[in-house]
RNA sequence: UGACCUAUGGUGUAACGGUAGCACAAGAGAUUUUGGUUCUCUCGGUCUAGGUUCGAAUCCUGGUAGGUCAACCA
């Protein structure tokens, strides 16, 4: 066992964290018997994004790591912001990261009666009462962080008005918003949420799986904390900022008599130029800014799928960060360098220009194709070679080219030889450009015929090497290059009332027409392909039978560009 | 005039009273038929002031800074 454990560390190479250091230690003491059992529960409200990622992969990672158990949980306690949509785009994502909640799907909304029980308890024991008064009457008796609230008038109700009023509430006699149930705790604590926090709400609302049967819900504070004890949770994790609704939940426990999770609170996930709250991004969704949860700009685990992240990349990429209690913002990079890291040994090698300049290869024979040998993947022997057409014209990245180029560019220039990849060595014998715009038109070179690829004399040095695609073969696609989707690295750091809207990048989508060799047509979607010196690409599921849609997943690193942005 | 939490290179995260390490980022070089990959090297850190100790990033106290909490949201 010890063994095992040790191992597996050496495996993920990584240091444990201070929940599997709680854990442990947990297991040492004997707690639970040494069972270890977590949960991921989400508000079926929203879509997740990479920071429920990291949760997911905490809970389910803990869960596997531990010989234990993870329930998937909706904490579906709010059937006016809740919808079967989210709940199944959830369990899609849960799923696709490759985590398995095997039978245990379990619903908040599973323990209405069990809950309406504790509450029942609780009025039972003198610890909850029925308050007539309306929402700003208890907000404003709330009192401040700073300054102690007052008791509510309707906190010394008799137990059997209590119950009676509750009961009548159930049965649907009274109007949303009317009464409230609240634990009769303490109006001075000076924890806030110890101030006779509101247990159920009147709100006659249809609920995607209670349906009409209940007109009270439990506020989340009220069903969260039980529900982890009903499926006898052992180690509760959650983010900061339940850390102090913490007593509340140990007070629930205590008063209705129940087993006791152990709540262990993180730092939540933010990303560099992202922002990460479901309401910004519905905001988002909403607005247009974005087409939709999915758009490949988003953090949403759909929109990372979408854009090309694998799964294995994001698991990485939620080991790698750690996880902690202080705030932190994760440098996008990272991210970036998990896909990478992962695409490199996976993705196919193309050859595709994205900004197309025609190379007429004058001394190439008219009519001569050639089929080229190259590659797949460098990285991985196993997944072959295929043919690329070779024929006099064909296309590279005007990129590649200048006509009066600074010292360090190893790339076309007049004058200048360079290898096309897998095929000759060129050498630029002069440029046709249109007389009124002075923009490049056609390239002329000579190509040497012993240096064909294989070829002895092929190994010639020379400076650069450059992908191109054969005129006549070249299929056009559609190629979608994103950008982060804000200016700013942190663009919730709001100074002088601007929103971190002021800070969306106007460019972060720009769309060209590509020429990919003919070897693309494979492509399906969703499948991941790196284009030859330019970055990863996936497959976008706009695609149809005559066009397809291509998705930056992330350029490659580029010291090139680094180089110029200096000058 | 509140309670709770947090503070280690640019960003994350280790070090469990005993040599401050790792990853990303950044910079330099080697290799390369991808200016990719790979490899080598470099840069750079314990918020502050006291205290305890042979010895403090670690323990204690005060400060400072940041975060969370005042929905019938979760």
């Amino acid at each position: 066992m010890e063994e095992i454990k040790i191992a597996e560390d050496e495996k993920t190479n990584r240091a444990l964290n201070f929940i599997e250091d709680i854990i442990e230690e947990d297991i040492r003491n004997g707690v639970n018997e040494g069972r270890v059992h977590t949960r991921f529960p989400p508000e079926p409200n929203g879509y997740l994004h990479i920071g429920h990622a990291k949760s997911i992969c905490l809970n389910f990672g803990l869960g596997n790591k531990y010989n234990g158990k993870t329930n998937l949980r909706f904490d579906d306690t709010n059937p006016v912001k809740e919808d079967v949509e989210y709940v199944e785009s959830i369990m899609e994502d849960v799923k696709w990261l490759g985590f398995d909640w095997q039978d245990r799907l379990f619903y908040a909304s599973d323990y209405f009666d069990q809950l309406y029980e504790y509450a029942i308890i609780l009025i039972k024991k003198g610890k909850a009462y029925v308050c007539d008064m309306t929402a700003e009457e208890i907000s404003e008796t709330r009192g401040t962080p700073t300054r102690p609230g007052k008791e509510s008038p309707f906190r010394i109700r008799s137990v059997e008005e209590n119950l009676d009023l509750f009961s009548r509430m159930r049965a649907g006699e009274f109007p949303d918003g009317t009464r409230v149930l609240r634990a009769n705790i303490d109006m001075t604590s000076p924890n806030m949420h110890m101030r006779d926090p509101v247990l159920y709400r009147i709100l006659h609302a249809y609920h995607h799986r209670t349906e009409n049967r209940w007109c009270i819900y439990p506020m989340y504070d009220f069903a969260h904390g039980q529900s982890d004890s009903i499926e006898h949770i052992t180690h509760s994790i959650c983010t900061l900022e339940f850390e102090v609704h913490r007593p509340l939940y140990d007070w629930f426990i205590r008063e209705i008599g129940i087993y006791a999770p152990r709540q262990i609170e993180f730092a939540r996930l933010n990303v560099t130029y992202t922002v990460m709250s479901k309401r910004k991004l519905l905001e988002l969704v909403r607005e247009g800014n974005v087409s939709g949860w999915d758009d490949p700009r988003m953090p949403t685990i759909c929109g990372l799928r979408r854009r090309g992240y694998t799964p294995e990349s994001i698991r990485n990429f939620a080991d790698i960060i750690g996880v902690a209690k202080r705030d932190n913002i994760i440098d996008v990079s990272l991210l970036e360098f998990c896909i990478r890291e992962d695409l490199n040994n996976r993705a196919n090698r193309l050859m595709a220009v994205l900004d197309p300049v025609k190379v007429i290869l004058d001394n190439y024979p008219e009519d001569l194709v050639e089929e080229m040998e190259s590659v797949n993947n460098p990285e991985d022997e196993s997944k072959g070679k295929r043919k690329v057409p070779f024929s006099k014209t064909v296309f590279i990245e005007r990129d590649d080219f200048m006509e009066d180029p600074p010292n360090k560019f190893f790339r076309l220039s007049p004058g200048r030889e360079v290898r096309l990849k897998a095929a000759y060595i060129i050498k630029c014998e002069s440029v046709a450009k249109d007389p009124k715009t002075g923009k490049i038109e056609e390239i002329h070179c000579t190509y040497d015929p012993t240096t064909k690829s294989g070829m002895p004399e092929s190994n010639r040095k020379v400076k650069g090497t450059l992908h191109w695609v054969s005129a006549k073969h070249a299929v056009a696609a559609e190629v979608r290059l994103y950008d982060r989707l804000f200016l700013k690295e942190n663009p919730d750091e709001n100074e002088l009332g601007a929103t971190y809207k002021d800070f969306l990048n106007p460019n972060s989508l720009n769309i060209v027409s590509a020429l990919i060799e003919p070897a693309v047509k494979a492509a399906q979607i969703l499948e991941k392909y790196q284009f030859e010196r330019t970055g990863y690409f996936s497959v976008d599921k706009d695609s149809t039978t005559n066009m397809l849609v291509f998705n930056r997943v992330v350029p490659l690193k580029d010291s090139w560009s680094k180089v110029e942005k200096v000058k």
